[in-house]
DNA sequence: CTGTTTTACTAAACACTGTTCAGTAAAATT
DNA sequence: AATTTTACTGAACAGTGTTTAGTAAAACAG
């Protein structure tokens, strides 16, 4: 045969031109100006060939968010060249941060849009990619558990807490109203040095509860 | 006159009227439902009315915004009673974290929406509201210094910190990011149990900061 | 009381949005 | 050559925020 080979290679490579597409728009003007027209235009197709790939913009945005996952999930990885594991609980808020400061519309698409999450419920699938990434997390805890650090505390529930900790920062960084609080009272250095700032007093916190 | 007077007082009740409305499509229907029409529709007027009162939307978005901070605040001046400054500063994280899961929207709205900040940084007005309200963490903070807690620790630094992570914890738990990661590995508890304990874990945190 | 101006309001339109569906031209199959 | 399947689209639906031209009624002036 070869022809429906070829046929459907070319469907999967338009699949994938859509999503990276949206990908484009995404990250270049920001959720507000991806439309399904926008994308079918940036594709030279028509909107309602878009719903031959895919079932909604749901289906798009969660497309976009396992990729953003993955690519946060990766920069996890690197950091277990880090031996120490608080030495390396502390890389990994480092690179958290970084991460959603480099990618602010991708951390929001993975952190905070409840789109994606109700496509994922929708069709009864795993926030597989998302536990991944917190699994990491509460490996790390545990491990710095072991090294004497965080005694009597739960693993699971300082884990959250943490999380919680860096994607607070993150969030208020990216959506504006840290600036707007902090306008008044630390005009004197950027916004990116404050939440750096902000973080090292976290560290500091963290970094005296061992015994 | 008189006359004048009447008309006037009935059109500040108009604009108050269109608020209420607002404000209770916002509560009960949530943000997506609250549009233009809808508020006209509840209040028996044409959409087109509703710009004589406001200029757009932000402008109805940042007038509940404002109402919104006078009831956080509002929350947090009740713990003047409490005198110990740590204590206060564990009531203010429960009654930040109450506010926030009883009144979803409105905690959106002051804290993750874009488009009141928008408006406020379009009139050249300042974020009065926020920043009481972060004044009193910051006093609070201080207080908390003044006993011995965080020796060391910077006071805005901290506080940011403190706030981003009773802001992480709250959008989690909003978002529904929070259930999609707790469903896996806490599914016996529920997730305002869950939220509650991982707000006494991080207490357990500053609890050891005392010299 | 009449004529004019101001006020308060709205119907209709504009330019968008996500989404659906009937219809079509080309390709593949019989 | 005739038929079926495939891939795609134009046009529409119902919704959004917003603007504008136009209209009754009220207020004012002579």
């Amino acid at each position: 045969m070869g022809v429906t080979e070829r046929k459907e290679r070319h469907k999967e490579d338009l699949k994938k031109d859509i999503l990276t597409a949206a990908k484009e728009l995404f990250t270049t003007k920001g959720f507000e100006a991806t439309s399904i027209r926008a994308i079918a235009e940036k594709i030279e197709y028509s909107p309602a060939t878009i719903y031959l790939y895919y079932k909604d913009k749901n289906e798009i945005v969660h497309a976009l968010h396992q990729d953003g996952f993955r690519l946060l999930v990766s920069h996890f990885e690197v950091l277990n060249t880090v031996t120490n594991p608080f030495e390396r609980l502390k890389a990994m808020g480092r690179s958290y941060i970084q991460f959603a400061m480099q990618n602010p519309d991708i951390y929001q698409l993975l952190f905070v849009m409840k789109e994606p999450l109700e496509h994922v419920a929708n069709c009864f699938e795993d926030w597989h990619e998302g536990d991944r990434a917190f699994d990491i997390l509460l490996k790390t805890v545990g491990e710095c558990q072991a090294l004497g650090y965080f005694k009597d505390l739960d693993k699971t529930m300082l884990s959250f807490s943490i999380w919680s900790t860096m994607h607070g920062m993150c969030t208020l960084r990216i959506s504006g109203h840290l600036g707007h609080v902090a306008i008044a009272r630390a005009n004197q250095m950027d916004l990116d040095h404050l939440i750096g700032a902000a973080y090292e007093t976290y560290v500091a916190t963290l970094e005296k509860l061992k015994s």
